[in-house]
DNA sequence: TGTCTGAATATGCAACTGCATGTAGAATCC
DNA sequence: GGATTCTACATGCAGTTGCATATTCAGACA
């Protein structure tokens, strides 16, 4: 009845790849008792930063709303794997300090993902392929030039 | 440091396209007082089957948990979009009914969505890409033949 | 310095989700 | 046809999110 193909098939096909490689990867975190993938990617920011960072540079990275942020922190707190330490010139901001749990964690968490990606990609797309789609998924990015 | 390019990337293409495009249309049927894209896939399945259907059977069709439906549909009965009825033959199930609301809504979702869509993707992305698009996402469905 | 605007973070509350379990009716099997 | 098992759906509870607002400090400025 109705007629939208193009647009409305592309939303779909992304919804679901994206559904399909996010259970994919959760539940490879899930099989091994391990935090879910923000945690990684807050951790992982951390890591690739080389340095601790204000919550408000983590908000920046990991593209989440402020509140999000700060309560993804509080749980990470929570379970040691992250401290908040003072800013030295800044008494607002707080510095987010990975800690040696955190650090061991951060390992398990990127083994078991590298694992559950090229489980899933590795059977489904060739490298080629996975290489024209990024290009083509790039192009949603930004507006057009 | 690390070495994973590949699949990474595909991963991160894919969230970060996955996460714009959705954000345009929760954006877009947010600005219109609308409900949510989860109410237009319901009752957009709804008028699809061209028959009442049972939550089992939405279940399968939008590939929600059991509980996931359940409560989509509490939300939407109180809101006036469906009504549960009795089933004749099966005394457990219930048949979801889409009410006269409901069908003006979904009018004004499907459309507020069509827009959105063209208004994301016309820019970004040509047809042919998109169709490209779709082919390489649709690979992930399934494993390796 | 006192005041005012803005930035960094936290939090109360309501809504939503996952998980486990409950309830009621159907089906099967003897 | 009565017990057992399965199926469809609902729900209590704990954890998470969105939204709005509060809190604390920085910076600018009169």
């Amino acid at each position: 009845m109705s007629r939208t193909p193009q647009h409305d098939t592309a939303w779909h096909a992304l919804a679901r790849a994206y559904s399909l490689t996010r259970g994919a990867l959760e539940t490879a975190f899930k099989a091994e008792s391990l935090p879910g993938l923000e945690v990684f990617e807050a951790l992982h920011a951390l890591e690739s930063a080389n340095q601790d960072l204000t919550a408000k540079a983590l908000e920046d990275v990991l593209q989440m709303p402020q509140y999000g942020v700060s309560r993804l922190l509080d749980r990470m707190e929570k379970d040691g794997l992250i401290k908040r330490v003072a800013h030295k010139s800044d008494g607002r901001a707080k510095l987010v300090q990975m800690t040696e749990t955190g650090r061991t964690t951060l390992a398990d968490l990127a083994r078991t993902r590298k694992r559950a990606l090229a489980d899933f990609f590795g059977p489904r797309a060739k490298p080629g392929q996975l290489d024209r789609m990024v290009d083509l998924l790039s192009l949603l990015d930004t507006a057009a030039d």
